[in-house]
DNA sequence: CGAGCTTTTGAACGCAGTCAACAATTGTGG
DNA sequence: CCACAATTGTTGACTGCGTTCAAAAGCTCG
């Protein structure tokens, strides 16, 4: 039953009504289980169908003209990354898998079928490439940032947006990012990532081990990285608990 | 008739139907002129209409929590900066004028009746969103390049947008941005920009003086900034133009 | 249990920032 | 139309965050 994850996550913005719940049930979804470090869509492509992620952390990703690849934003389960793809033909990015993933395959034939019938569904999709686009803005602010900030700041987002799909705890989650994907998703060298890591470690804001990240103190961490949740504009007060 | 601006905008996108171009005519704008450096919306508000610049050249930005200014994006004429304020309550960036501009205000019931009753126009304007989200994307990756070629970039962007909407012909535009603005676009210090600005005279990309840019070396300019127009999603070919 | 990642550490270098001063331009009021 | 103020642009010297290069130590997993 792969499209009782997309029910839920609807159903968690606005009441589904008998006949959108019937739509989305029979919305035929096709599973693929990826290794880690597999491109799931790639820049230039003319994508014919939408994908989203029912487990695992993907990310989508650009080269630039050096070869530098630069992270643009990392994938937690119910994100859609490339709902875009409905209205712009040509990918101007790219998007992997970190960890291994489930990902459900939907095709735009049935999307836009979907969204013509179903106007509610077609403003929660827009809603989720807008806040897509907050994201985006938020760490254009954050490449600003010096880096044991953006650090900070990119801990921040992970734990608040995997709490608010209920994969991380008040203070703890698994994090299986590596810490060179850290590094291409500040922008910033290996050995910089490590040392920031280590400072951030050595002020008592977090541990990280054994692929788990604990924040040990919230309010610390969220001040040295200038984290405010509005960005990210949670239905729940997720973004605010501690 | 301010609304012709939105039936010229809409119209390039897709061929018009007499009822679209009727209730587009029917919409409610109201007009208003500002000056150089207003804010249109701030941060935390919770916008109640949308807007549209008719004429001048605004931008989205951030504060940061050290009170520096991000620009994170570049308005021209015919673009509706805050759409998405239709499905997100609270706006987690501010916009303001760089130029004077004449600026259209439509009330949010009004622009959702028209979405609902015009499913192309919904997508047109969910398409809009979506190349906004590109640019933001594109500018993340802009923020690791180096100074001198992200300014190459920018200056790409800039007179590529401003060819589309016909506010620059081949090689040159008016630009009425400062050396500040550009520096707060591009993270950099006022006096990087500067001499990054004199490196780009020097090997003979530009000429920026009397508030207009002149591209002496389109082809140039484009390698020195890793410029490739896809992201901007245009319908005709202006991205490759010199 | 060894090959290949990943993490860690040290040292030297460089892009860009900060500070400070000055020149040029733009805008404004008399 | 000019004088003066304010903003914008330019230059030089010094500093520092983060890079690069190199090498070693720790993990993971076939």
């Amino acid at each position: 039953m792969p499209a009782s994850f997309l029910i839920r996550k609807l159903g968690s913005i606005f009441a589904l009504s008998g006949e959108e719940e019937t739509a989305l049930k029979n919305l035929p979804i096709q599973v693929a289980e990826l290794g880690a470090r597999q491109d799931i869509v790639h820049a230039g492509e003319r994508p014919s169908r939408c994908f989203f992620v029912q487990d695992g952390i993907a990310c989508s990703y650009k080269i630039t003209g050096t070869g530098d690849r630069e992270i643009l934003n990392f994938h937690v389960p119910g994100d859609m990354p490339d709902l875009q793809s409905l209205h712009l033909d040509v990918l101007d990015f790219s998007i992997c898998t970190i960890t291994p993933c489930v990902i459900g395959f939907i095709q735009h034939d049935a999307l836009h079928a979907l969204c013509e019938r179903h106007p509610r569904i077609t403003s929660a999709f827009w809603r989720e490439t807008l806040i897509d686009a907050a994201v985006f803005r938020e760490w254009i602010v954050n490449a600003r940032r010096e880096a044991y900030s953006a650090m900070a700041h990119l801990l921040c987002e992970l734990v608040v947006r995997l709490r608010a799909v209920g994969l991380a705890d008040a203070s703890s989650c698994e994090l299986r990012i590596t810490q060179s994907e850290f590094s291409d998703a500040l922008g910033i060298s290996t050995v910089h990532t490590n040392r920031v890591l280590q400072e951030l470690r050595a002020a008592g804001l977090i541990a990280l081990k054994e692929r788990t990240l604990s924040v040990l103190d919230w309010e610390g961490l969220t001040s040295a990285g200038d984290f405010d949740p509005t960005y990210l504009h949670l239905r729940n007060g997720s973004g605010t608990t501690r």
